[in-house]
DNA sequence: CTAGGGTTAG
């Protein structure tokens, strides 16, 4: 090469050089172009140049553009020849991981002729950074095959892939690794295992690495305050705050960020960041959109928002749950709006936002469109979107919509069958759920406890007392009695199916019984007829220190107006407002109308009606009705069902509760006209239906059985009622064959 | 190395 051309390249390289520090990707590629032109050839530090300029704009990159000049980038390498050099490769390699493209990256270290520590490293962090936490550990086994001892970088780039697959072993190892190769002293090292090991719930080794270590930076202290904070322990993650002030540390954005997510007191952090100047960090002012959204403050979250130079994808989803969350399907739109218009990409995480707000039936042609938005853009390919659509489906009671939805999924992991399974639950399609869960069994697929807490909904649902009481030793077998969800729910499925003792003794059985538990045994209790036992339950319950909620209160109203415990019940009415608080609710004031008019105090009843806040609907007036039947007060009553058929003429309620008044007081043509104004309405679908459990299945023959269910196992089909609870039970006396319990076979 | 938005459950 001649001189002039040396300095020529030099020249161009130094110029480089400056669009590296100015992170400007395009004027670099444009400069190269030019140069191409000339008659002087770029060399393989020139290609190393170009892609380090890559690698410093990626994150501010069309990531679609830049992957094609990149591909034209490699292109240009693999014809020169330039690929040869280890080093531009690596570089090549680890900007594709940058920027995303993780099978790009596989590729090029699959062509690569001879790597180096430096390219599995490259591969392997990038692996974990993006999500690939199980090939960062197959790529690890291989590595040390091949005969490359572990470095600093490699255990800072694989120990967080640990932590997210909540995998404690594997993370155990690599610490007892770095520990033998001398290179756990490492600040960066120490760091990523402490947040292992907060990840994995073994808060205790981390506390122990966190005082240990020596130099703390701020990222330790940083992961100690997170630590606490996943792991549920608010006020230490605030202590250790107070320590790193103490000792006099930099708190950056991420303490703010990890604060945020942990405690209870967003204000209070709010008021620090304005003081502590780091109010204009778009991450900072991000999270606390995130905070004020969960928490249904929307005026703020929007005004912080407007305080973001520009719009962001996270704090518009953070609004958009917000809104979906308060069932404002106009809102929910709008902001989507915002988002197409400001030019952000939906990702998955947005997209089932939107969705997850859409509940109504009413509102079915918007999640319609919503599906197609998902097709179009690509996005309902994503097992999370195609969950978010089969919860949807099934909140417009559209069970074909939502299991056509999951047959075409190419992979159900566990969190699919639930939502499926939940799904036809909440629709009100118990047997299709069961059904459900049998070719779950057949598939092989294990349950858990959210499984288990939706099949127990619909043993309530259908009055499975057999197939509840199954499910109860599976959950006995299992340790899932220690949940929460589960013990609630076997209480709920044991009221449900006229148990009371075995919901008695579930509920007996549970050492600390969390408000929703001392909420459903109230319940319980109310629904039976035992209204003593109800009002005893909510004292025990406000001697264990629970703050009782709007359920607790409903709960034990309505106890109160079965029993006609007129006392009670207007004390429990003045606690639940004056003392606890609580606004009541159209349901609570039914409750109330309901216990005044049946103890016969109509006046006191219809001036509760009139003090209330909120404007009394069809429940609350038919309360009112229902007593006027008690107490055959035709004249009130009539006005009242006036009343009651402009707010809803085709509430079958209304009209049963008249005919029943005229039938009390003798007045057979009425009844007749009211019954005939019923049927003009084409009834309200509340048609009765009795069904009972085929009992001692076990005289039946097994093999016949097992045929059955093997036959039917490859497609839906409606059962019977009887045939069902056999399967299940046969299904499950095969597992219990399989885990080695041959009792039953 | 630490970090923001999400799906299943009474």
């Amino acid at each position: 090469m001649s001189l002039a051309s040396t300095i020529r390249l030099s020249y161009f390289h130094s110029s480089l050089k400056s669009y590296i520090e100015r992170q400007d990707s395009k004027s670099a590629l444009l400069l190269l172009r030019q140069f191409l032109q000339s008659t002087v050839k770029p060399n393989d530090f020139t290609f190393s140049l170009l892609l380090k300029s890559y690698a410093s704009s990626s994150s501010a990159l069309n990531p679609i553009i830049a992957k094609i000049e990149v591909n034209q980038t490699r292109n240009h390498l693999v014809k020169s020849g330039i690929d040869q050099f280890v080093y531009v490769s690596t570089a090549l390699l680890d900007l594709y991981m940058k920027l995303g493209c993780v099978e790009s990256a596989r590729g090029v270290f699959g062509e690569m002729p001879q790597r180096d520590v430096v390219s599995w490293n490259a591969l392997l962090c990038g692996y974990s950074r993006n999500g690939y936490d199980i090939d960062a550990l197959d790529l690890f086994v291989q590595m040390l095959r091949e005969g490359l001892a572990p470095q600093i970088t490699t255990l800072v780039g694989l120990i967080p892939s640990c932590g997210r697959c909540d995998n404690l072993f594997p993370g155990m190892c690599i610490h007892g690794m770095g520990i033998k190769a001398g290179i756990d002293f490492d600040s960066q090292v120490k760091n990523a295992l402490t947040s292992m090991y907060a990840k994995c719930g073994d808060l205790g080794a981390a506390k122990l690495l966190f005082e240990e270590m020596e130099e703390k930076t701020v990222v330790s202290w940083n992961t100690m305050i997170g630590a606490y904070g996943q792991n549920g322990f608010f006020d230490e993650a605030l202590l250790m705050f107070k320590r790193m002030l103490e000792e006099s540390f930099e708190v950056n954005s991420v303490t703010v960020l990890n604060l945020l997510s942990t405690s209870n007191c967003a204000e209070l952090i709010h008021c620090y960041v304005i003081k502590s100047g780091l109010n204009n960090d778009v991450f900072v002012i991000t999270s606390l959109v995130c905070v004020y959204a969960k928490c249904g403050d929307t005026v703020s979250a929007e005004l912080l928002n407007m305080l973001s130079p520009h719009d962001n994808l996270v704090s518009l989803t953070a609004i958009i749950s917000s809104y979906g969350e308060k069932g404002n399907i106009g809102l929910v739109v709008e902001y989507f709006s915002r988002v197409q218009k400001s030019g952000l990409k939906m990702d998955a995480i947005a997209m089932v936002s939107i969705l997850h707000g859409i509940k109504d039936p009413a509102h079915s042609n918007v999640g319609i469109a919503f599906h197609c938005y998902a097709i179009k853009s690509g996005l309902c390919i994503k097992t999370l979107v195609a969950n978010g659509l089969i919860s949807m489906y099934s909140n417009f009671n559209d069970i074909d919509a939502a299991l056509s939805l999951f047959y075409e999924m190419p992979e159900k992991p566990l969190i699919t069958w639930n939502s499926v399974i939940s799904g036809c639950v909440q629709a009100g399609m118990a047997r299709e759920a069961m059904e459900v869960f049998c070719q779950m069994m057949m598939f092989g697929q294990s349950s858990d406890s959210v499984t288990i807490a939706s099949l127990l909904s619909g043993c309530s649902q259908l009055a499975y007392l057999q197939f509840g009481k199954r499910l109860h030793s599976y959950v006995l077998r299992h340790d899932l009695e220690t949940e929460d969800f589960v013990e609630t729910s076997l209480i709920d499925m044991y009221t449900k199916c006229g148990s009371i003792e075995c919901a008695e003794r579930v509920f007996k059985s549970i050492n600390e019984p969390c408000l929703a538990t001392w909420n459903t045994m109230i319940s319980c209790y109310s629904l039976n007829g035992f209204e003593r036992k109800a009002l005893t339950c909510y004292i025990e319950m406000l001697e264990q220190r629970i703050e009782p909620d709007k359920i607790t209160f409903l709960g034990v109203l309505a106890a109160c107006t079965h029993g006609g415990l007129v006392h009670e019940g207007k004390t429990c009415f003045q606690v639940m407002t004056e003392q606890v608080g609580l606004v009541p609710n159209l349901q609570h004031c039914a409750c109330m109308v309901g216990l005044l008019g049946r103890a016969g105090l109509f006046e006191e009843a219809m001036s509760f009606i009139q003090n209330m806040d909120i404007e009394p609907d069809s429940a609350v007036w038919g309360a009112l009705l229902n007593a006027c039947r008690i107490h055959q007060e035709i004249r009130l009553g009539e006005s009242l069902a006036k009343k009651l058929y402009l707010l809803d003429y085709r509430n079958g309620g209304l009209y049963v509760l008249m005919s029943n008044l005229y039938a009390a007081t003798g007045r057979w043509d009425d009844v007749e006209r009211v019954r005939k104004m019923m049927k003009g309405t084409e009834g309200d679908g509340c048609t009765g239906v009795s069904q009972i459990e085929v009992p001692s299945v076990v005289k039946l023959n097994p093999l016949i059985l097992w045929l059955r269910v093997f036959s039917r196992s490859s497609q839906l089909l409606k059962f019977s009622a009887g045939v069902l609870p056999i399967r299940l039970y046969m299904l499950d006396r095969l597992r219990d064959a399989q885990t080695g319990d041959k009792r039953y076979l």
